[in-house]
DNA sequence: AGGAAAGTCGAGTAATTGCTCGGATATCTT
DNA sequence: AAGATATCCGAGCAATTACTCGACTTTCCT
């Protein structure tokens, strides 16, 4: 769904020296996720970041050229989060593909209107080119990690396995579906496909 | 994710009477669709509405008491297209399951980008009374459907299976997965699921 | 200590947007 | 034809929002 023609800014507009510059970055794009989760997108705009953040907006700018921005320097920090968890599974496992759909698990529960909110946002922003990366990475990882249970795989059949598993760990974030047997339920869903395509 | 309070009016505040008032309010919400086709959600204001279906400002009020009711008027437009495909399938017949995928994926390519983005708007949105009752018709139709084929299941299967399938179809519809064989692979994914759940 | 660099502040601005209102035009009824 | 009703118009208001700028404060360095 890409509208917004990709502004050239998007990266902090003056990088933190101080540990307290960093601080209060951090503040900012926390202030961010606070406002996805108690209130939604419509809600996101620059002042009330600065207020939740408990900085002033001036500040704000001094470190993000723009509102995207944050939202972007938010999306790599989640996104951080799942990535390393998924390197924490040691490659070829015999539990990789319980490992991974346990790491997605805990990172939609962790905190899972935030999740399910940058969910939606991510289809409609234009990322830059790190958290592009780090998007990229995760599907590998998660690629890799399916081949060591189902052998080589189309890369269709790959896109719509993580696709599956997503779905349903999403629905059950939003309260859906019961937490519970969730991780059955995933490899079920997964391995069902996999193995009708996969003759 | 409900975060908009549900305001009380969303029910249009006058009905229109003359057959060009008619076609002026099927005007004003395929004027929405266009926007949203276009360039997408954040693009969507009434001026902007009002401007493409060929109306004035103050005519879209007249019949719509704010911006949210239009949306709502357009989804529930959308919703009673896929339901008439529906309802046109014959109760427990054979190919029951085949042509409610195939009624699915002709809504989705029908106008895919208008598809994707009401999908991710219908989440964030507190819809009336009468397109609430679509969506749970639209999801008991698929779950009597799913019966005919797999018997009858936990209504959580039923909900995963769904979920499954628009997933799959959503991709797709955003040209991330190849059109071809896409029913084969939906099916594929519905029955993998189910067969495994089912035992 | 004291100057420079880094950081913070918040009132204010320009633009956008949802929506109102009073008046003009079209259609219906008799 | 002529009133009554329905429909349409669009300038403009009030509120919101992204973002700037110049002044003030804190931290660093020697």
């Amino acid at each position: 769904m890409p509208q917004t023609p990709s502004q050239t800014p998007v990266e902090p507009r003056k990088i933190p020296r101080q540990s307290r510059a960093i601080a209060t970055c951090a503040a900012i794009v926390e202030g961010a996720a606070r406002i996805l989760e108690a209130s939604g997108p419509e809600a996101l705009n620059t002042n009330a970041i600065a207020e939740v953040a408990g900085v002033s907006i001036g500040t704000l700018y001094q470190y993000y050229p723009d509102k995207q921005a944050v939202l972007v320097a938010l999306i790599r920090r989640e996104r951080a989060l799942l990535l390393d968890e998924l390197h924490a599974i040691p490659h070829g496992a015999a539990q990789a593909l319980e490992a991974m759909v346990a790491a997605s698990i805990r990172h939609q529960f962790a905190r899972p209107r935030l999740a399910a909110v940058l969910e939606i946002l991510e289809k409609s922003l234009s990322l830059d080119a790190e958290a592009a990366r780090m998007a990229e990475d995760i599907a590998r990882l998660s690629a890799d990690l399916l081949a060591t249970r189902f052998g080589p795989l189309a890369p269709d059949d790959r896109l719509t396995a993580v696709l599956i598993a997503r779905a349903i760990v999403n629905t059950a974030g939003d309260g859906l579906l019961p937490q519970e047997h969730l991780a059955e339920r995933v490899i079920a869903a997964i391995s069902g496909y996999l193995d009708n395509v996969r003759r």
